[in-house]
DNA sequence: GAATCGTGTTCCATATATCGGAACAACGGA
DNA sequence: TCCGTTGTTCCGATATATGGAACACGATTC
């Protein structure tokens, strides 16, 4: 399986300028990628002739507008994302926390989107970002019910918190719970601090993605673990629903 | 000015899947760019493999999550957007109609953010996307106080509507009105239907975007041109106000 | 003001990765 | 079952990308 290494390595470049915290120069892009100066020049102009990439006024490079584009074209491809987002904000008003719709794709979690509740999470995963599949309550919801869309790393679980569960053992369990129960947790596993609560997106059986919503682990007990499960599993029913084609009155404030 | 032809080619690639209606199989998109089907499948392959492209259920190819993580990272490098964001918001509160952000990259014009109404325009032009130079008020502003920004196509202005000023002579004049009054107008001369009232953002004499608002033509008479004009000009002050650090009470309905 | 450092940009011969026709495989519909 | 279509793989010729080095430009320092 060999490649256009000329495109991967313009992938390279667009990652790496996402990726850098303010934009790059060509030696430091080249530095970052181990690729000559002039090699790290040529991949900038031809990007930036097509948009993905530009200046700033310092002259240094940049992801592009294009990319925006390309991006949000992404998104409305994805039906779910549409039919979700009016109850992703029902939720995220209704709970005063960050809600997400999270789901599958080549094996790996994706944040496909938010609603931003009114607390302090902010930031937690953008959307559009991987999440790990071992240290989150999606993860484990995948690995119930569709495990052949989620895949594990194949050497060690990263132990991201040290209430992570790093054992294959552990996890096998915390996934049996969240099969039988309908829904999963997750208590300061990958983010310190951070808890949530998913339901699974069920669509005749197969597992769509799942509604999940996030909060300092505090505040989620004062909530309450049991309501805010049964909230988000009529969430993911309400979308279910949706998807399927079934109108339904929306409102139940 | 030569090019990494592939790079080049595996945007065109990324581009015909984002135009493209709906998934594209491999010898469909190789006919839509000329391309024999083997190079068609190579450049699929290794866009797929880095996710910048993905293949749905029937195995056809569409574009893959990782450009939403490069669009919006794009999107959130761009301090105005974060600074314009909470007054698109009060305006389309305020007026009930589509208010966009828009600003110059490149000698084009792109939607940079936009908050929908409540009136029926939802669409128009969607965020990341370019809009013509000659047939918008932002167009026209930018002619007025950023010329060096924007470029005309060289050859003939495209006629979008019976109200396009198709004529150099004619956008000449509206560009003159544009820089005398402090902002600009557009009655039906790219979408029918729809007008538009833009004020101009200037930071310290440079022109860094506009502010505008969208609604159906006869909706906008209703709310009064001037009035509007008014308020976003008003919009565009605050916005300035933040964007050179000055803080300021927001509130104002 | 001169010198210096670090940039970005251009050049060019060489080696290498890309190209595309054609053969093969895998489906899906008739 | 057969046929038409689509996706995938192969491989030698050749156009293309490569990267070292030289150049140009600005900013910073002395």
């Amino acid at each position: 399986m060999e490649a256009l290494t000329s495109v991967e390595k313009a992938v390279d470049v667009l990652f790496a300028l996402h990726g850098a915290p303010a934009s790059l120069g060509v030696t430091a892009l080249g530095q970052e990628l181990g690729l000559p100066k002039s090699s790290a020049h040529r991949l900038l102009a031809t990007l930036t002739r097509r948009g993905l990439v530009e200046r700033d006024a310092s002259g240094r490079y940049q992801p592009g507008i294009a990319l925006v584009a390309l991006g949000l074209g992404a998104l409305e491809r994805e039906p779910l994302v549409a039919l979700a987002r009016p109850t992703l904000e029902q939720e995220a008003d209704v709970l005063g926390e960050t809600v997400f719709l999270v789901g599958a794709r080549a094996g790996r979690l994706y944040v496909l989107d938010k609603a931003e509740g009114t607390g302090f999470l902010r930031a937690a995963p953008r959307v559009g970002e991987a999440v790990p599949v071992h240290a989150t309550a999606v993860g484990k919801l995948f690995l119930a019910f569709a495990p052949a869309r989620v895949a594990l790393p194949s050497g060690a679980l990263q132990r991201f918190t040290p209430r992570t569960l790093a054992s294959r053992r552990a996890l096998e369990r915390a996934v049996e719970t969240a099969r039988a129960q309908g829904y999963a947790e997750n208590r300061d596993e990958w983010i310190p601090g951070m808890s949530v609560v998913a339901a699974p997106i069920l669509s005749r059986g197969e597992m769509r993605g799942a509604v999940v919503v996030a909060a300092p682990s505090a505040r989620l007990e004062e909530i309450g673990r049991e309501q805010t499960a049964r909230r988000m599993r009529a969430a993911a029913a309400r979308i279910d629903a949706r998807l399927e084609g079934r109108a339904q009155q929306e409102d139940e404030r």
